[in-house]
DNA sequence: GATGAATGAGGATTCATTCAT
DNA sequence: CATGAATGAATCCTCATTCAT
């Protein structure tokens, strides 16, 4: 009466991995659609078509299934991104290869993955730590790319300093236009690339080169 | 403890402006602490050294308190941003006036307003209406220095398209500065500023003098 | 400062009198439209115009106030209905005189009276006593009239027991009519109590006369 | 009594169904008890011996809770005064079946339906949907049960109009009735119907047979 | 393996009532 | 006399989490 039964109906005895692969599906749509406080585990388990128990023997708590689906969105994320660039390319050209996969990635998922990343960023305990640390790998390699093409043209000692500031502020900008581009869908993701590649890489070119800006007196 | 209690009255009487000023305090400390969900209304009544029924009586309910602490600490930082600018100075130099201010302002904020920001922008509902207003302004602002600048030298049609996204993008790099600078509290503020001067107000001069960057192939 | 503030405006310093009335009405009228329990102190005072210390000065609790409005109005009802009978009518021309001012009374108030009057009944407190009381008495009183009325024509031991369970359903019936009457206001009220009287008087009548009806079996 | 609680199973898993009626139970108690609003959603939990979250997962929330007791009740009731009516009997008959079907529910449920009655007809929201559309049917029913009477009998025109007002008339003697019967409680339900029968329908009967009383003057 | 049943704990909100001025 | 200021005490309701089946 349990084992044989075949009806493929009543109880599907689905394997671990699909199992897992729907109850993130659903969290990731519920946690985006209300944010992590507001969702509340039941809507989840309605949505996934599984019952409350399963997700916690699956993913743990609910802090472990928000940590789950940041991990699996974020690494998706940057999985697009690495597959964006190559990696015998210019700096130049890799970061706006990078910008390129990272506005295609987001014009995607518009409306998962960047609530999803406002979520992570702005609660304060544990949660953003998966995301911290993914957003820390991406300015890292910002930098290096910034470091890179400096020192290649040999920039001075001093000047090297402020990168990591640098390319934390790039990213930032990158998440930012991500946001300006809800309230206006009709650009393509390639022209905004382009701005932000004008605006920061010219800028930093610049600075390579020593035309540094200075405010007159102050 | 309860008739010996000689200290002059049990419960001062104080003016409900006092009382109101006190409560968004300890309100904008304990959100800042706790993020909105997780911060009850209890903890804000004790530190703020008043019994909740004040709270609903002067400023409504959480989700009001909420939006007035935002509010109050937005206005706070606009103004500051507003006093450090002058308006007859060239536009390079009005950003960066504005620029430290504003990175002044945070610093010495450091614990509660960026928190705040990040809890309003984070809060899909009707929170971050005040502060989304705030964001546009500053945007705006900064995208009309960006336009002054241009028109003067003769920016073409085509270009000026996306100033409004390239302040988008620059609000965004300086929030984004702010955040690294919590993990580097030993720069000081006006090196941000210079930072983010030459990495953003140089690409954006190179653009308008049609030093564009564009991608070999692709 | 105080004595000799001759602005006739600021402080209006009413003798109680006429403070207790104002309070009374707005009581009325809040309880009326709300309900005792949902009515609530606050807006009792804004509509009085009286700051809420002066009520419970005044009036007491907010159980005492509800009493007071209902012992005034009930008081008001009570009145008007001995106002309207005649001592040296016949008992059938008393009751419908009565009636007659009863449904004056409740057609005049229709907004205030009943829905205290349902209140009252139905909160099983101490609220209701004076209704009770109130009520009481005009069960009492339709009861002499039936019993003098039957006595006077002879009527037997046994059938009079039912008097005062009639006179209640009598009173059950009026009220009941009034309530009918709210979804057809169109009937005057002379009308009702012609009905109302014609039913249950003619019955009683006959009761008297010994026409009894008796069910053929069960 | 904690490990060494040999009692078979701390909590005994019930059926939804039971426990819902379980829930009802002690619902209709507390609120008979104490009326709808002094009601507390605690003491119902502990009456029914499960905890609120139950309650509000199945029988929603205090207002739902109230309405369903109010259905259930009043559907009892009905059911029980259409059980005692014979659809081939007499209209006098079965005005006669239906009281004493009234009066014995009632009379069995002295303590609770009442009660709750009072609650629901004093309540101004939409709690007294379920039973207003009750007694708009019993009143119908009633009607009915006139104006057959009366087109039999050849009532003219003119005195047919006010049956519907009579009905409720007589539905709330009824009631009211009832209400003294709380007072007196040694009179057995049948005597009751019985002065009611003949308060009512001999009235009514002389009303049809032309015999209609009028005020002298006035 | 899978789930309906069950709850402890806590959170927002309201309100009658009373001081201190 | 008159009131703004202040609160203790409840109340409704929700939710993450876990058993017993």
């Amino acid at each position: 009466m349990d084992a044989i039964d075949a009806r493929q109906g009543r109880v599907k005895r689905l394997p671990r991995e699909v199992r897992e692969r729907q109850i993130l599906d659903a969290a990731v749509r519920v946690f985006s659609a209300h944010g992590y406080h507001t969702a509340s585990m039941d809507e989840i388990s309605d949505v996934a078509g599984v019952s409350k128990p399963m997700i916690y023997a699956y993913l743990g708590s609910k802090e472990d299934l928000f940590a789950a689906c940041i991990r699996r969105e974020a690494t998706l994320m940057m999985e697009a991104i690495a597959g964006g660039v190559q990696g015998d390319s210019a700096p130049d050209m890799q970061l706006w290869q990078g910008l390129r996969a990272f506005f295609s990635f987001v014009g995607a998922q518009r409306d998962s993955w960047r609530v999803l990343h406002r979520q992570a960023t702005s609660q304060g305990g544990p949660f953003s730590d998966e995301l911290v640390a993914m957003r820390g790998r991406a300015i890292e390699l910002v930098d290096a790319l910034l470091v890179r093409s400096a020192t290649k043209q040999g920039m001075d000692e001093q000047a090297t300093k402020g990168t990591s500031a640098m390319a934390a502020a790039l990213v930032g900008a990158g998440e930012s236009m991500a946001d300006w581009w809800v309230d206006h869908p009709e650009v393509p993701g390639r022209t905004l690339a382009t701005w932000l590649m004008n605006l920061v890489w010219m800028g930093f070119g610049d600075l390579v080169e020593g035309k540094v800006w200075t405010p007159n007196e102050d």
